[in-house]
DNA sequence: GCTAAACGGGGAGACGGTCCCCGGTTATTT
DNA sequence: AAATAACCGGGGACCGTCTCCCCGTTTAGC
């Protein structure tokens, strides 16, 4: 009774292509409007936006924390490839730096706020997997830079993306057309700041992505 | 019938002591607020924070958008003070500018980015006064830093309030009991990438406030 | 072409925000 | 110190909104 051709062990009837498509969707509608409404913005719009019917969304995720889950991790996934493709810059490791920071924010960043929120889980293990693999990327991009005598020894990687975070996030309140005006500007201006030698000293530590997760 | 001690020219029964100095624990509580939960921060709430009843918000302060007001108007006027606090440094001119940006930020100058919401009245008076006075004493203390070749001329005053707004803003979904323990720190960073000479060139063209509120 | 899975719109129920009312309290006046 | 008027604060009604289910219709996959 084995079909061949579907490596199917048990009980997994493969989805119907367009109810991926449509979960596709959803992921990417709902990181836009977490990202330019908050959090807490109604999944009847984030259907609206994604061009699906209400139900589509609740059928897909059982409720609203799965539905975040997901964007924090395919957020972090994205950003995880950005560090990749900065890797893969041979050159100046400064300027793979600043790939990444640059990248980092268009591929919307700003979107995993949420995780230091109160009412997540930040055990989850599929985050925990996509968080170790950003930090151990995002650390190699910076050690590169640190090692050159490019990028200052004193930031971690909890600074850069916080930083890059809420540089990348559009301002409260607004209804956001407008756009990342001066978003790439601001960012050039921290990356300037984060040019060895430094200019000041900064006040406390380094801060790691553990850090940032134990609230 | 005119009573001597009181200037009061017409219908001018100045109010009760507790009531003046409940409406500013009202505002105080609303900028707060404001900051860590946005705009949109239930009125009642806010009531409670400031310990009042939340009949009091609604006496004091028809609707919202009033309230809203008045604390971007406070605001408005507690950075105008940091900016002369900061000019009345007659030392260093880079140094007057750290103080001023380390200064708005416990200030809580983010509270002021409902400016640049949509439902929101640019126009009014008051604000368009206390918005005049800060844009003229930042655009000094940057100037006075700029001509002493020690800040790099390719940014405006709007580039520096939005940055320092959303660097020493809450991130979003936080119930921030977190404080401002790595936003000093990031300040720094930004500080330092403004110092002259400049690292790199900043795409687009420095903006002033006038630009932030031309939604 | 058949079947079962997925879709989408409409609507019931519940939750939460806004705003008013009114009995009690407190500051001010003589 | 007593009178008076303004102010306070909690409770509750109204209303908009978000959530989530139901069911007739559509569409992918064999």
């Amino acid at each position: 009774m084995q079909t061949p051709t579907a490596p199917a062990p048990r009980k997994a009837p493969r989805p119907r292509a367009d109810a991926l498509r449509n979960r596709e969707r959803i992921v990417t509608a709902a990181r836009e409007m977490f990202v330019e409404h908050g959090p807490d913005v109604p999944l009847d719009e984030i259907a609206r936006r994604a061009g699906v019917g209400n139900a589509t969304v609740y059928r897909n995720f059982p409720d609203r924390d799965a539905l975040v889950r997901e964007v924090v991790c395919s957020v972090m996934d994205r950003t995880a490839e950005a560090a990749e493709l900065a890797l893969a810059e041979t050159g100046d490791a400064f300027a793979a730096l600043e790939r990444f920071v640059h990248t980092a924010a268009d591929e919307r960043i700003s979107a995993l706020c949420p995780m230091v929120s109160s009412t997540f889980d930040k055990h989850h293990p599929d985050l925990e997997a996509a968080s170790k693999r950003v930090e151990r990327l995002v650390e190699e991009v910076m050690g590169r830079a640190k090692a050159a005598g490019q990028l200052r020894p004193d930031v971690g990687v909890g600074d850069l993306m916080v930083v890059v975070s809420q540089l990348s996030r559009p301002p409260a309140g607004t209804d956001c057309v407008r756009g990342d005006r001066f978003v790439h500007r601001h960012l050039q201006l921290l990356l300037d700041g984060l040019r060895a030698p430094a200019r000041s000293a900064l006040p406390g530590r380094a801060v790691s992505l553990r850090e940032l997760r134990a609230s």
